[in-house]
This record gives C-alpha cells, structure tokens and sequence, in this order.
DNA sequence: AATCTTTTCAACCGCCGGGAC
DNA sequence: CGTCCCGGCGGTTGAAAAGAT
C-alpha cells in the first residue's frame, strides 16, 4: 500500500484530500457552484483545483454547504414528523427527510439513532433522561421565544421607519443588517446555565400537555419567522 | 485539574440502479 | 447486450466535544 501516504485524518491518500473539510475548501466548492451549478462532482479537481473526490464533494454540498440547508436544533415539531414517519416507513431516511425541508437524510438519521435507538434511551426505559431532555428542550424554546420578540420589536422599528421615510433605502439596508445580524447569532451558552440554575422540572406534568405546549411554542416562532422574511423581502 | 467514559455527528464506505456509450 | 461512470442511499466509524469521576 504505497498510495497510502497517511493514515491518520485529514490527509492526502492516493491524490485526494480526505476527514473533516477546511474553510478554504468549502470556498472553492462553493465557488464551483457558483460557476457551474450543482452535480457533475468529478469535474470539481479539475475545473477548480480542490483535490477531493467527487462523492466527498458532493456530500460535503447537500449536508452542509447547501443555502437552504435549516440549521440549529430539531425543533419538536420535526421530532413529532421524524418519529411519525419513521414509524410509517423505517430507516428510509431520504423519504422521511423530503417531509422536512432544510434536513438532511444524513441529519435525520443521526437525530433518531441518537435519541431513539437504543431500546428505551429516551422514552420508556429511562424517564430522568427523557425528562432532562424535555426540560432542555423547553428552555432553549423559551429562550428563543425572547430572540424573537426582540426581534419583533425591531421589525417594528424597520415598519415604522418605512411608513415614515418613503424611499431611504440606506436606512433600511442599516436595519436589515442588524436584524440578520441578532438572527443569525447562536449563542447556545445560556441553555446549560438555566439548567444549571433552576432545573427542578415541570414535576408531574404529563408529557401531553408538555408536547401541546411545546407545539404552541413552535407555531409562535414559525409565525414570526415568516413575518420577519416577508419584511426582509420587501426592500 | 486531570483523566477516563460517553455522546455526537461529519464524513466515510460499500452497494445499487440508471443512463450513456 | 455489457461495462463504465455517476449519484444516491443507508450503515458505520472515529475524532472531537461533552460529561462523569
């Protein structure tokens, strides 16, 4: 095995580059999109000098680099949709993923057998990790709720400001940005110091009533995700 | 603080089906 | 026909992150 100039990751074997994917990497594949659109993976070395195979490209494009992939946690929604269908069609993960826009098969198929596999992992066998996990759950859904009406508070201004100044668009491009900006932000941080602080759960509420709950959450922010791009769109 | 264990998930592999030649 | 190439799928892996001791 000659070829084999390094087995350790993240190095070259046998010409192509292998293991995790640098930043300058998934520039150049997203520059081979740009100029020749997706597929035809193979031709990615060759029209623009990234040395990675084609397979590894083009997974490297549909679980990651993809705009319209929706990244962040699965909401409980999508859980009630993954375990729903995956109760309907087993490990089709591609099948189940197409009711789910902006997941992945590849997604999916981590979320479930970490979560479900193991016989009893979450829901039966073991309830103080079902619990923690629900708690969990709900905390970041409340902490997103408050995201969210900040930002709602924003758009306001930008709405305000439309109403007021009929066409000054450097304004309102300064607003967008500060709205994308507080969006995109994905500070995870203040989960484990609310679970830290005050984690004595919703003691004997039955799970139903939790899971509505947690729907109602998830409808909130749908709404005002929609409100936000309709208001972004409109430029 | 240090080390050992568990979990997560990005990326791999082999296999397969479909289309081009 | 065959066979070669590509892309898509599902299972598996192992480095890194997170958690436990």
């Amino acid at each position: 095995m000659s070829m084999v100039q390094n087995l350790g990751w993240g190095v070259i074997e046998g010409g192509w580059r292998k293991g995790p994917w640098t930043a300058e990497e998934d520039r150049l594949l997203i520059q081979y999109v740009k100029l020749y659109g997706e597929g035809r993976w193979n031709n990615v070395t060759r029209l623009i000098g990234l040395k990675r195979n084609g397979k590894s490209c083009r997974l490297r494009w549909v679980n990651y680099l993809r705009p319209d992939l929706k990244r962040g946690q699965i909401t409980p929604h999508e859980e009630s949709i993954i375990l729903e269908l995956h109760a309907r069609w087993g490990n089709r993960w591609s099948t189940i993923a197409r009711s789910l826009p902006g997941r992945t098969d590849n997604e999916i198929k981590n979320y479930w057998r970490t979560h479900f596999k193991k016989k009893g992992e979450a829901s039966s066998g073991n309830p103080e990790k079902w619990r923690a996990h629900l708690l969990r759950r709900q905390q970041f859904h409340l902490q997103q709720q408050e995201k969210q009406e900040e930002n709602q508070i924003n758009m306001n201004k930008v709405v305000s400001l439309l109403d007021e100044s009929e066409n000054r668009v450097p304004t309102l491009a300064q607003m967008k940005k500060e709205i994308i900006y507080q969006d995109t932000s994905d500070d995870l941080g203040f989960i484990y110091s609310m679970i830290n602080g005050n984690a004595t759960g919703p003691e004997a509420s039955t799970e139903d009533i939790l899971w509505e709950w947690l729907w109602n959450l998830d409808d909130f922010h749908e709404n005002i995700t929609n409100q936000h791009t309709s208001v972004a769109n409109f430029h």
